[in-house]
RNA sequence: GCGAAAGUGGCGGAACUGGCAGACGCGCCGGCCUUAGGAGCCGGUGCCGCAAGGCGUGGGGGUUCAAAUCCCCCCUUUCGCACCA
């Protein structure tokens, strides 16, 4: 191999690093354009195949707008609390903060030979306390605002991780990280009401440029849902609880009520001689894990409380039933039952004998629906019967009727209800940011004064397993304090932050990361944010990329930023896959890139990346597939070594320079597309016509063709695309870079075409391809089809009943 | 079950708004060069067929002069959610 990128590579990363290239001045730029990647996770030494396929791409990418004339920022960081760095360390019986320091030392070097823009005088590590003291600050303001408050909950608790997890955290009952099967504790835990910003979290999705499934994705975690809210009375009682349904028209339907097992009022008013069986069913719902009771598979089983509701418009004895198919944490945690309509109540009631009403038809004045009949529930919109004065409405008219008329008596009104969950922050492992508050016996919750940050984690730590509860509530050094209000002796709170908050404001973090008076800048926040394009896995789709639009809502209405959106446009990098399949361990068909780039080079494992699919979708790696590039990498690299020293000037000749025109058009609209490989692929035909036309003789022009094609690849290939540009400007200085030329613009004029190929089709089919002037009509087509000679033998004898005429590209004769 | 995306040669993948299916690359075949080739260069390569030609974008229907692309039904795969009342 005669590329010796062994030589330049490393050559233009020095001059790159020594000229400040990357280190732009964001108070003077002029066209800000902020380039995010989702920051690293240094768990362990290695970066992996998934980072640079999101990394590398990306900086392709942010060059391009660079050279389009932008001040690209393009900074990067470390992910670096949490709980696989903790749990590595863990592993290692070394502190978190040494094994991490460790990770991102290896880390930052191979991100390094990525050869991308990465500002290195604004990286940013969350992980420190320069950092994490602004976490905290930032958990303060949410708390100032109302936005972080203490509860007692039933959590999702990872036994294996030994701690809380978000809702978003334990998807389907699994711990995110480890896979263990979560438990419910009731525990007292910090949470951030973004369940109040669900109706803006959606709004703001219509604002930004996002992948449509990442919307989608969003909208169904958010999960509104319009309907009723309807109290019920309680037999012998002065109180009222209340449901809610989005059937109220189904409500004469209603047989029975059911509350989860965890409902407040269950304890009051289980009836004594119920009393030990509900006790008992409680407590074998606790022992159940949330895997298996989220199962719709499991068979629906609940008990009598021995209690009766009162229904709101007749006034009949209903039945009150805990079951654990009603969720505590969703609506009022209280549920009416129409077994008749509702497929879950049905199934119960079959179980347990209850009765059914029909109240909606399919059809108006018919008694189609028995009853006794139903296999199932019917749970289409209809026709109410059974009803009262409702009868004959339909589903839609009803639900409002019966709505106003609950309403009349106080017993109800219209509500909506969200699936999202308040966001669980507290852990209760020691790698992340202590929650700054301190409870006082006396005063309470108590918050850090800002002036008292960061609240520090203890470097002589020495016991940081976790066993149940944080480790730090082990150490008198750090639990102990004095109350900032009274001054009498108080606790710190033993928990750190959940990461996603660390997550959810880096991005401001990285514009000034040096500021200790402030999170951040706010002239230079105003003028960079919010991030022009932010580019990582579709994995966070529910998780930090919800997280942080809530966080940057809040700050927003704190007056603390001056947009309320983080990320104006998104797009996800696809999974790289390895014969076919995705790349694991276990598998043993994980794809090592410090191999390659030790073999073919920085550029060329990029650019086979960028090659091997479209960049949202992924690709399949092929070790043999890299070879194609490092191919075309050689023959350019080759054409340069011998044409560019004695390069004619002038002007190309006219199909090399369409050819030249074609590509450079579209490179850059693949480009804004980041279709990265069909633009890979232009260049290789551009690349391709050269060495035939060369092949022929001198090509006139070509000194010109060569300067521009430097600046097309050099996004591609920054080391090799400055090291070729500098071969065409050898009077250059070396601080002098292709990525401060101007992006080369295709001349539109090169691109008009005198003669095209027209397709003659008969019947449809190709039969003919003529060469003729761009501006022939159907008259003349026709002609010059039927003259051609090729065409006889599907002519002869036939008449032309139709001609399909597409200037400049078919005609279609439909003969018979 | 609900929601989303996808299914094209031996392989990775192209195809703008319905207009030459298979760009580009890998692999393979043949040739040149070479002491040698896991280097380079030239040519070929969807399938069937000697050819003419026919057939081809998961399967089946349909719309159209014309369908990978639009419509209907079905199959498969991947991802997300999943007792949310």
């Amino acid at each position: 191999m005669d590329y010796p990128f062994q030589d330049f590579e490393p050559k233009w990363r020095r001059v790159w690093d020594q000229s400040g290239a990357h280190h732009p001045d964001l108070a003077a730029a002029d066209k800000p354009f902020y380039g995010l990647v989702m920051f690293s996770y240094p768990s362990a030494k290695k970066l992996h195949i998934g980072h640079w396929y999101n990394f590398g791409p990306a900086d392709s990418y942010f060059r391009w707008k660079r050279m389009q004339g932008h001040t690209v920022f393009e900074p990067m960081g470390f992910d670096a609390f949490g709980l696989p760095a903790e749990n590595y360390a863990v592993s290692r019986g070394v502190h978190p903060a040494v094994t991490t320091a460790e990770s991102i030392g290896f880390i930052r070097e191979q991100l390094k030979e990525i050869g991308a823009m990465y500002d290195w005088e604004r990286e940013v590590d969350t992980s420190d306390p320069g950092y994490y003291r602004w976490t905290q600050w930032l958990f303060l303001k949410l708390f100032q605002r109302g936005l972080a408050y203490q509860k007692q909950a039933p959590v999702n608790w990872c036994p294996s991780c030994q701690t809380v997890l978000a809702n978003e955290q334990a998807e389907g009952g699994a711990c995110e990280r480890c896979g263990t099967p979560v438990v419910k504790r009731d525990l007292k835990q910090w949470f951030f009401r973004i369940t109040e910003y669900a109706d803006r979290l959606l709004e703001g999705l219509e604002r930004i440029d996002w992948p449509r499934r990442t919307k989608i994705m969003q909208e169904n975690w958010i999960g509104r849902s319009t309907g009723t809210t309807i109290a019920f009375g309680l037999e012998g009682r002065d109180d009222r609880f209340e449901v809610f349904t989005t059937r109220p028209d189904t409500l004469f339907g209603v047989t029975y009520v059911v509350f989860a097992p965890e409902h407040p009022l269950v304890p009051e008013i289980t009836a004594s001689r119920q009393r030990a069986e509900v006790e008992a069913y409680i407590e074998s719902v606790r022992r159940v894990t949330d895997l298996e009771r989220l199962s719709t598979e499991r068979e629906k089983i609940g008990v009598f409380t021995g209690a009766y509701a009162v229904h709101p418009l007749t006034g009949e004895r209903l039945p009150v039933w805990i079951a654990d198919y009603v969720l505590a944490t969703y609506g009022t945690g209280a549920v009416m039952a129409v077994p008749a309509h509702d497929q879950r109540d049905f199934e119960f009631t079959r179980k347990y004998g209850l009765p059914v009403k029909v109240v909606i038809q399919p059809e108006v004045d018919a008694a189609i629906l028995e009853a006794e009949a139903l296999t199932q529930a019917f749970e289409d919109p209809g026709y109410m019967i059974h009803s009262g004065h409702f009868d004959g409405l339909r589903s839609e008219e009803g639900q409002e009727a019966v709505t106003r008329a609950l309403e009349a008596e106080g017993k109800g009104r219209f509500s909506v209800n969200y699936r999202l969950r308040d966001w669980l922050v507290s852990r209760q492992r020691m790698w992340g940011a202590p929650i700054p508050i301190i409870h006082c016996p006396k005063c309470g919750t108590v918050p850090v004064p800002e002036d008292q940050l960061p609240v520090k984690l203890p470097e002589d730590i020495t016991d940081f397993a976790p066993k149940g509860k944080s480790p730090l509530a082990n150490l008198p050094s750090f639990m102990n304090v004095t109350c900032p209000k009274c001054g009498e002796p108080a606790q710190r709170d033993p928990d750190t932050m959940d990461t996603f908050v660390d997550s959810s404001w880096y991005f401001l973090r990285y514009l000034s990361p040096d500021r200790d008076d402030v999170a951040w800048d706010p002239e230079i926040s105003r003028k960079w944010l919010p991030v022009d394009q932010y580019i990582g896995g579709a994995e966070h789709s529910t998780m930090h990329l919800l997280y942080a639009r809530f966080i940057i809502k809040a700050l927003y209405d704190a007056g603390l930023v001056t947009f309320d959106e983080p990320f104006a446009r998104l797009r996800h990098q696809g999974i790289i896959t390895h014969k076919g399949e995705k790349m694991s361990k276990s598998r043993g068909n994980v794809v090592n890139p410090d191999d390659f780039v030790a073999k073919y080079g920085s550029d060329v494992f990029r650019m086979y990346m960028m090659f091997m699919g479209d960049y949202e979708q992924g690709g399949d790696w092929s070790d043999e597939g890299i070879t194609g590039i490092a191919r075309f990498v050689n023959r350019l690299w080759r054409f340069y070594q011998d044409h560019a020293a004695a390069a004619p000037d002038g002007e190309l000749p006219r199909d090399l320079n369409y050819a030249l025109n074609h590509a450079l058009e579209q490179v850059t609209r693949d480009l804004g597309e980041l279709r990265f490989n069909t633009a890979i692929s232009r260049m290789m035909e551009l690349l391709n016509a050269l060495y035939e036309a060369a092949a022929k003789g001198p090509i006139p022009g070509l000194r010109g063709a060569l300067e521009t094609f430097a600046r097309l690849v050099a996004p591609f290939a920054p080391h090799l695309g400055e090291e070729l540009w500098h071969t065409m400007h050898p009077e250059s200085a070396e601080t002098v870079s292709v990525f401060d030329q101007p992006w080369p613009q295709h001349d539109p004029a090169a691109l008009v075409r005198e003669v095209i190929t027209l397709v003659v089709q008969i019947n449809g089919k190709v039969r003919d391809k003529l060469e003729v002037p761009v501006g022939v009509d159907q008259d003349q087509a026709v002609a010059l089809a039927q003259s051609s000679g090729r065409l006889t033998a599907w002519l002869e004898g036939k008449q032309i009943r139709k001609a399909v005429f597409v200037p400049g590209k078919l005609l279609n004769l439909v003969v018979g």
